[in-house]
DNA sequence: GACCAGCATTTGGTTAACCAAAATAAAGGT
DNA sequence: ACCTTTATTTTGGTTAACCAAATGCTGGTC
């Protein structure tokens, strides 16, 4: 309803001041692992204050991109410039990222979060997955929602991953994807049994640690929202 | 060498104000929705500068977790409360992420890209990924490094590969990587022609839009560092 | 009584001044 | 001539004051 008011175009100064960091280490002459101009000498140059140049860094810096040492200086980090050139500009654009994309990553990461879960699980992520699995079952059965109840059943999944990068990515991804299940209505009332025992299924793959079985049940699981991202990719694309 | 000083324990204040943060959304009337008290007086009541908590808020909008509206407040995004507590405290250690998650995740993410691109891929996109390559080539014969211009060939089949959140995920742990592989000094002159061979592997493979083929080339491609990663997390269980 | 204009307060955003650590330059001693 | 030591400048970090927009309140008007 409110998606055309979304589309103003509001282009924070802190992202104006990325950009034209990038200029400035594409441009040539600020070779990785030597350091950028002071953030006065930046502030001044591009006419903006001191604190926004610092909020430009701090982004640049949560990227890795560069390393600031205190009372020392900003240097660019190890990667390097032919990489930033494609990096920065996708920063920017990290958060509006399309709905097929972002429901067909999930798959993916969910498919091995399951499968190395169902490899490396002990007892205690059992019980706690199974703790999650049944709060899940009485929001559901209270009629509540239970959205945030099923995100943190797959939560602990990626926790019973043992892998810490795997479980991250899904939790920078996650926000995304309530936003858009909210914004596309997919979570619509129908269906309050189906999901429940596919919860159920995938628990019992992971603990009879049959890895296959578990990736074939999440990859189940998510299918109907995967066949719904192309559907909604396909109306899309008449707009 | 440097290894052991790493392990300073840098508790950085914006770490500790997330945490107290967190404290105060679990511990109750903090409700998705409604807005958490603001900036003066959280800082007031955790007796640090107000600037501090800026840049926690910041870090957290950044995450989704909140969402600040100016000269207005800062409210607590969509996301409830029960996901929220595993959340934030893995925000704090997203960075000290173990090696072997990291590749084993890159291995993930790779095979994936390869296979969507091989799928998906244009002529525009081949002719990008061939320049990568061409220049990739360059290096390698001039024996400089190519460690760059590797990376920048795998970020050109991830954008062949047409999902934007894939390629941003790959490009979030990639400086990670390289900052892994520097420190360990994986990246040993030895080897210089395999590792070329396997990417115009990769390359015909994505080229014949054979996308089995690919995920197959980039997995061999790939398995010497998994294997290695192997190793490391062996060697580093004994410390 | 409902509604709206106008004022006061609250709140995030911004600026400028200041601080301490680090790097650099300079001086002095060997 | 070289190294050590010290003083100065540079630099990121921090604090306090200020600004403009947004909110809530108050009083008046219809």
């Amino acid at each position: 309803m409110l998606n055309n008011l979304e589309r103003i175009k509001i282009e924070k100064p802190v992202d104006k001041i990325i950009e034209q960091l990038r200029s400035l280490i594409i441009s040539g002459d600020l070779k990785p692992g030597d350091k950028l101009p002071p953030e006065r000498k930046l502030a001044e140059r591009m006419g903006v204050g001191r604190l926004q140049v610092r909020d430009a860094i701090r982004k640049l810096e949560f990227y890795g991109i560069v390393k600031t040492l205190p009372q020392s200086g900003t240097i660019v980090a190890g990667l390097g410039i032919s990489a930033l050139e494609g990096l920065i500009t996708d920063v920017l654009k990290i958060e509006q990222s399309d709905f097929k994309s972002l429901v067909e990553t999930r798959v993916i990461l969910e498919k091995q979060s399951a499968y190395f879960a169902a490899l490396r699980r002990t007892d205690e992520d059992i019980v706690e997955m199974s703790n999650a699995l049944e709060a899940y079952q009485a929001n559901i059965n209270s009629g509540m929602n239970a959205v945030e109840e099923d995100l943190l059943f797959h939560l602990k999944i990626a926790e019973a991953s043992k892998n810490s990068v795997l479980k991250s990515l899904m939790m920078i991804i996650t926000p995304d994807i309530v936003n858009s299940f909210i914004s596309l209505e997919v979570c619509d009332d129908r269906n309050i049994e189906k999901p429940l025992d596919e919860h159920r299924r995938i628990l019992q793959c992971i603990i009879n640690q049959d890895a296959e079985a578990a990736a074939d049940a999440m990859q189940e699981h998510l299918q109907d929202v995967l066949d719904y991202s192309n559907q909604v990719d396909l109306t899309k694309s008449k707009k």
